[in-house]
DNA sequence: ATGAAAGCGCTAACAT
DNA sequence: ATGTTAGCGCTTTCAT
């Protein structure tokens, strides 16, 4: 691999010179650089980044933390491809690299987070998979890597965050059932520790307060956010002697069991019982009937997340002066046809 | 943040013995290793990365390449996950890091990992998105960085490779499907580049003519590997004038379109129309009618793909000596409800 | 068993 | 505008 002596030598000019055009400084003669360029560009050559990093103390690395081995329930999968995209897209104007970091299942997140701090791996971090109290929060708190948090926290250390508009959904579908007829709604939430599912429970024991309609506890129903959590869901749901009449779930990929589970029955969402998603995925759709959901463009929170993150780090926050700390992120309903009937 | 010369400061003795105590070597006092360690440890000492892989010329990290920006099809979401956590099970043996590279769909995947592999990131690579004639292999192939390729590809350079047993999924299905009197069988295949579509199709074949079936190119239908795609398949399939009685899918995710076409003209999987996915996700048993379709663990493939790997790197090779270069991974029938009935 | 020092590739400060 | 050189943090060779 050819490093930057021997461009130099193959130029026959000083390697700081060479350094110089390649990192567009001023002071260097126009022809000069464009020599330097064609000749990095023939020869293939690209910057050691481990030299670079040593000598500048930054690795123009952003790290994007997520927690490997889906089997805990929370598979974010598609989600995660499309936020990608968004943080790329902004990343790439300052010829920052975007990589994924996934924590094994094996290894405690905190221990890892250390270790990639430590080694100076990235010079800024996503992070998701945020608990309602955070260890990685605290810690990278303490440290002074610039972090932004997917998902808010009540370990608050005055970090950036965004976070999806649980509040919004859990409001909109809660008067949206109500002015529907339906007395009866249960709640669907993840038996994780994930922060979102409190926030969801709270929102939705407000908004029935607001309209008129009793909180049950038995119709909080908990399970793992996948198809299999719908499922059990459902069979909870089925045993009920008070049935209710309508589920809001915080996970759409719950709605797959829960349709299964009702069929068994010879049951039918939209019809037997009222059905609302979560996120408005390509999926939703093609559910039969298809799921009321939310929409919300993973691709532009990635941006946001992305610029709130560079408007923390000193060397670009000139770029984005005015961002906020914590910002909410809108969700739109989609209407489908899981929820269709009215309660006469 | 701390380095080696401040950790030998502290321990009034010289940064090489410091080393020498971290990594293990031989030659170091049984007492000084002790204070060492234990100085680290409380003193929070790792390593920085840049430093050692600039002296060392290795980066002890993996990357894992991945096209980011699910639009176009693919969105493989929870497969990775579960891929990535028996990789690291693997690696973290060694002391390897394990990053994903996503390729942003705005760049080109080889520029990107030309990029990639000048700036030293990484000391080797696992290849996803393999396509038929896949400029990336080739490339890297020309580079001496070690990699193995998720997926099989024309470009064969020798390289290593792990690729799903297509054929055997192919052959299986229409197999069982004669079996149970079908005649015509449909498939249904992606429409991008990779190369698994044409696998699959010339294994569909050479199964027909092995069951004295007729092959009838009315019956292989293109469309993205999603449910969008298995609604747009359906669609095509219900306008055919001599209809199949049964499909093949390239891709589970199709069935969940597919069932909601077949449901808008109230037909139903297992009962008018046998549909075979490919594999069985943790959703095929949530679909209703259930998904026949095929098993494998993600996890035991992401542990072959490393030591596949590692087998081809020189500091690791002795420990998996004797590694074939390409292996086909092999695929469980879970029988489902979705090909329950015969054809008279 | 330990210390001293070279040098990995790069950038930036200083010189010219 | 260009050349020269120190030094980022680390490992390893060569002394001792």
């Amino acid at each position: 691999m050819i490093s930057i002596k021997d461009l130099a030598k193959h130029l026959n000019i000083s390697i700081g010179t060479v350094s110089r055009a390649l990192n567009d400084r001023p002071d260097v003669n126009k022809d000069t650089r464009l020599k330097v360029l064609q000749a990095a560009n023939e020869l293939g050559y690209v910057a050691n980044q481990s030299g670079r990093s040593l000598r500048q103390g930054t690795t123009n690395t952003i790290g994007f933390f997520i927690e490997s081995g889906g089997e805990n329930g929370s598979s974010n999968d598609t989600f995660s491809m499309e936020v990608l995209d968004g943080l790329q897209s902004v990343f790439s104007k300052y010829h920052l690299d975007l990589i994924v970091l996934p924590c094994s299942t094996e290894e405690d997140a905190e221990d890892y987070l250390k270790r990639i701090v430590a080694r100076r791996l990235v010079d800024g971090l996503i992070l998701t998979a945020t608990q309602r109290i955070d260890s990685k929060i605290e810690f990278l708190s303490k440290t002074n890597i610039p972090f932004v948090a997917l998902g808010r926290s009540e370990t608050d250390n005055k970090h950036p965050w965004i976070d999806l508009d649980f509040e919004g959904v859990a409001q909109l579908s809660i008067d949206r059932l109500a002015k529907k007829g339906h007395k009866r709604i249960a709640i669907a939430i993840s038996q994780n520790n994930l922060n979102l599912g409190t926030i969801f429970l709270n929102s939705y024991k407000d908004s029935l307060i607001k309209n008129n309609l009793d909180f049950d506890s038995d119709l909080v129903l908990h399970a793992s956010s996948n198809g299999e959590g719908g499922y059990v869901i459902a069979d909870q749901l089925l045993k009920l002697k008070n049935r209710p009449t309508a589920i809001l779930l915080v996970h759409e990929l719950m709605a797959q069991g829960l349709y299964r589970r009702l069929s068994e029955e010879n049951l039918l969402a939209g019809r037997d019982l009222a059905v609302i998603g979560f996120r408005n995925s390509e999926q939703a759709k093609m559910f039969s009937p298809s799921l009321t959901s939310f929409r919300l463009s993973l691709r532009d929170l990635g941006i946001s997340l992305a610029e709130t993150l560079l408007s923390t780090m000193p060397a670009f926050q000139r770029h984005y002066p005015n961002k906020r700390l914590g910002y909410i992120w809108p969700m739109e309903l989609v209407e489908g046809e899981s929820d269709r009937f009215l309660i006469n």
